[in-house]
DNA sequence: TTGTACTGTAATAATAAAAGTTACAGTATG
DNA sequence: CATACTGTAACTTTTATTATTACAGTACAA
């Protein structure tokens, strides 16, 4: 997965879902990570892919959630930002003449596939709307 | 965490539960692993830290298992190249005049370390032994 | 006692990925 | 039609990863 993308979503969720059904524009969104708000704004389109987010264009544009906050999970999250493999990638090349070599891949990518299973289970344990009560 | 270090360190281990008590070059192991044999070494300095591998300096040195494979588990590979958070670094720099912002990135780590606890425990049911016994 | 086959590690270069920036076209509102 | 937004492409900068070179140190074995 990429590095920071998770958190920024999570912030731009948080955020949006403290703004209600109000329209909530990049730019303040952008203030309070302390980002570009073109990142935020390449994160919304990714989140709004997803049917996390609504987007809103023109004037008094902006974006809010598309459901409520209690019905948004973190592992829902964790699939929208998620490109890379949990624990990296497997071996570029290995050697196919090795009998380890040959089927390293498969076998990580089980393991893997085993590790990202879990994971999503505890993150959707935590609903954005339970992570926002910690901030009150 | 670094990309493909888990899928190395995990290479490098499972070549030398195959190779028992003799001593492997580092040579021998780049070649399986079609890597330069100096991130071999690297990576072995490592996992020679954390106390899993062994290495005899010298002609006819090498490395081996530090314990029986049996006895060695996935989640110590994870914690011997773990670096970066699990889902990445939380927020640069975050708008401290801002509620989510000044409190973000506490929120982040919290879920980050229940995320990481689950993984562990999945991680720490496979033994290299066992990911060993998929390649016969 | 010397050649050889290794390790260990520093320094550096090459490559790739992520983050930030600029620029500008498009759209809704008032 | 001016304004305040979104959306996205193109580009630059920064940072992380991977690869390479170089060489000192160690152990074995003839």
């Amino acid at each position: 997965m990429n590095s920071g993308r998770f958190a920024i979503s999570v912030h731009i969720l948080t955020l949006l879902a403290f703004s209600g059904d109000e329209w909530t524009p990049s730019e303040y969104l952008a203030g309070s990570i302390n980002i570009n708000p073109v990142l935020v704004r390449k994160e919304l389109s990714n989140l709004r892919e997803r049917g996390l987010v609504l987007s809103k264009e023109g004037k008094s544009g902006g974006s809010r959630l598309a459901k409520p906050a209690d019905k948004l999970f973190m592992s829902e999250v964790y699939g929208a930002v998620k490109q890379k493999d949990l624990l990296g990638k497997g071996i570029n090349s290995p050697n196919p003449d090795c009998p380890v070599g040959r089927k390293i891949n498969d076998h990580l990518d089980n393991l893997y596939g085993d590790a990202e299973k879990t994971l999503l289970a505890s993150l959707g344990k935590m609903s954005l709307a339970e992570f926002c009560k910690k901030f009150e």
